[in-house]
Parts: structure tokens; sequence; C-alpha cells
DNA sequence: TTGCTTATTGGTCGCACACTCAATAGCATC
DNA sequence: GATGCTATTGAGTGTGCGACCAATAAGCAA
């Protein structure tokens, strides 16, 4: 049940179809998984014959490792914007736990852990799972380091405690796919309250209002 | 290259290959992985035809989440032993964290991150995740209370002080694939100082001298 | 309109996987 | 030593995967 009974080809710049891929690829990982990204996969999602994919991506892990960091980057954009909009440090950090630790942050979380465990096999998204860890890090070591400059926040080491906030993130992400709805809501705090003890908060001040 | 030219038959009781089986396929998962688990590989660690896999486990399904199971089951039975050999409970927290913070926890870290990704298209062995974290919880849960019987810990809810510091053991063991050699002791400690902290307890209570 | 570059196709190969089942042979029992 | 039960084998099925490559046609430039 291909969409067209008789296909006509289109060309596209190489650019753009190098781009299209990507994104489909990206896409099919949120949602269906990294190891779903096959080249029938994508193919059929672009309605495309799969020896493009291949002719674009000689190695299917290449494209695996650019979906999760497509993928990955488009998340931490929307979490920590680069050009931070204005608004106070502890502002941003209230939202960002808002999202990481609601159901918005699923299809990410189950990423994540997708792609860690993926690394194990994969040498070339092992690699671009670093970089983006990185990247997460700097972000948010940003946004901290931030706060303790206009005085919001106190700690002795803006990375450490980036670090740290990531570790529990990443730990209540673990159980994304055996049930986060589980967890009681002291739990999920868990990450929040890490902070805000980190940062010489009181208790709750990294809740966002409803 | 099969291990012997002309294979002789071994006739075993059904019970004795089925936990023969189920071991095998234990240490592959814990060496190499649960998709690595498959009728050949475990057949060939046997020396058996890959049919008789199949005989005792129609779905392969089933051995992956037993194998789990039990490489879990053996773990935590190191780890918090279920009859409580003597000692305080501080020194049995002490002991847990060192081990599950240390290399020698390194191969289970990668199988729980492994089991927890894979139950997203396995519901055999996401039911079996369930259980084991249940078994851990309450294990160590029964730790906590017994320190606070004892009047050397402090918390209100003893179940809930072992989810927490269990999903900063997650959230470390995510990086398992991805170089824990990486991180600076000071985030290693987030498990132990979390638990601390939780409990009441000075900096460093928990840390187990060298 | 024609020609040419090259993006795209269609077909194929080899491999690894789970699963099935009739035939075989180990071994306990007599 | 013979017999019967059944654990074990061997052979085969179908599926999905990545990778490869000669043939084809889209669409730009002349």
């Amino acid at each position: 049940m291909t969409s067209s009974v008789q296909r006509k080809r289109i060309r596209k710049s190489p650019d753009d179809r190098r781009a299209e891929i990507v994104e489909a690829a990206a896409t099919v990982a949120l949602t269906e998984g990294l190891e779903c990204i096959t080249l029938r996969r994508i193919a059929e999602q672009l309605d495309v014959r799969p020896g493009l994919i291949s002719h674009y991506f000689p190695a299917v892990e290449d494209l695996v490792a650019e979906a999760f960091g497509s993928a990955a980057t488009a998340e931490l954009e929307t979490l920590l914007p680069a050009d931070p909009p204005d608004g106070s440090a502890l502002n941003h950090l209230a939202r960002f736990f808002a999202r990481t630790t609601g159901p918005a942050y699923d299809d990410m979380s189950r990423l994540w852990l997708n792609a860690r465990h993926l690394s194990r096999y994969r040498p070339v998204l092992r690699e671009r799972v670093l970089g983006q860890e990185s990247l997460w890090r700097g972000r948010l070591g940003g946004v901290v380091q931030a706060g303790v400059d206009q005085g919001e926040f106190r700690t002795e080491d803006a990375e450490l405690t980036a670090v740290r906030i990531l570790v529990v993130i990443d730990g209540l992400a673990s159980h994304a796919n055996t049930g986060l709805g589980n967890h009681p809501s002291a739990v999920i705090r868990l990450a929040a309250a890490t902070a805000e003890r980190e940062l010489g908060l009181t208790d709750g001040a990294l809740a966002l209002p409803e």
C-alpha cells in the first residue's frame, strides 16, 4: 500500500534531501526508538527507495548518530535557548524542571535512555552522545553561573552543580519505559529539590506556579 | 570450529538443562547485553543445537526476562543479602555504596540500562524489571528502616528514601557505556551524599575507609 | 528543444534471526 | 541385554536487515 500507484521521481538538491532524511530519522528516533531507524523504515516515511538512504548515508550508524544529535539539539534549544530570553536565571531553571520532569519530556527521556544503551555497540553514536552531554552540561552550567553572578544562586562550582542536576534527571529518565507514572511526586521533585539544595535556595523555590 | 568434531549427545534432566540455559543467558546478559541472548549464541555457549534452547524457551523473550531476573537477583543478594549478616545498618549501607559506585558494579549498571531500554519493546521483560525494582526497593528500604529502628538514621519514610537513593544510582548508571571514568569523584559521591542527607548523617558518614 | 549531469531507482546478495517438527539416540528401567 | 520414554538433533521456513551497483530519468544549462 504505497501511497502512489505509479511513482513519479522527485529530484531534490543533495542538501535538501539529506536534511529531510535526518529530520525523518529524528522523528522516528523520538517516537519509535533508534533501532527503528532502518533504511526501509526511513525510505517508506519519505516515499523513496531504500537505496537512496544508503546513498546519503552509506553506513546506517552515521544516520542514527545524526538523528540523535538533531533531536537532542532541538530539545536543548527549547529547554535552554542559546540566546537567553529575558527573565531571571531562577525562572529559566524553574521552567527547565517543569519541562524535564513533565510528560512533554517523556519521549526525550526514552531517547536518552535509548542512546545511552545503544552507545554500547555503536561507537559513532557514543561520540555523539558524549558531545550532547557536554553541550547540555555547558548550557545548564551557564544558566547556573548566570544565577550566581546575579546573586540568585550560591554554589562553588557551577559546572559540577549542572552535572549533579543532570544525573538526577537521568535517574528519573531511566524509568521512562517502565512507568514514570508510578513515582510519587516526592520522587519527581527530587531533581528540583537537588538543585534547590545545591544552589542554596529554599524548598520549592524552583517549583513553577500552576 | 565447534569444540568437538563428532558431537556426543549429553542428555540431562529438564530441570538441570533449563537452569544451565538460564545461567548461560544471564552471563551473556551481563557481559554482552540482553540483545546478544539469541538461540544460536546460547546454544553455542552450551555446545548444543539452537533447537534445544527453543525447546525449553519457545519464545526467546521469556529467556531474556529470565536471564535478567536471574542476574539481578544474584547481584541483589551480594549487595544486600536477604538474611542480614551482623553489623550496623550504617555499615551495610556503606558497603552498598562502595560496591554500587565502584567498577565491580559496571556490568550491572549496563544491564539495568539495557533492561530499562529493552522494556520498551518487550512486555515480559518490562514486568520482570518492575518486579526487580520492587525487590531492590524493598530490600534497601528494609536496611534503611532497620537503621531508623536502631537510631542510626533519621527519615520520615524509609521506602521513599530508598527510591530516591536508587534514582541517583540509576542516574550514575546511565553513563556506564559512555565513560563512567569521566566523572569526578564529587559526582560519584552524589549517591552516598544524597543518602547521608536523607538519613540525617554527617557528610562522609557512608564513605568506607580504604 | 536538446544534451548532460547526477539524483534516484530496482534488483540482488549474504547474513542473522526466531520458530517448527519429524527423526534420532541417551539412558533409566526392567 | 533389550525396551521405551523423551531429551536432543538436523534440516528447513520465512522475515528483515545492511550493503552494493548498473540502469534510469529529472531537471538544469546550453
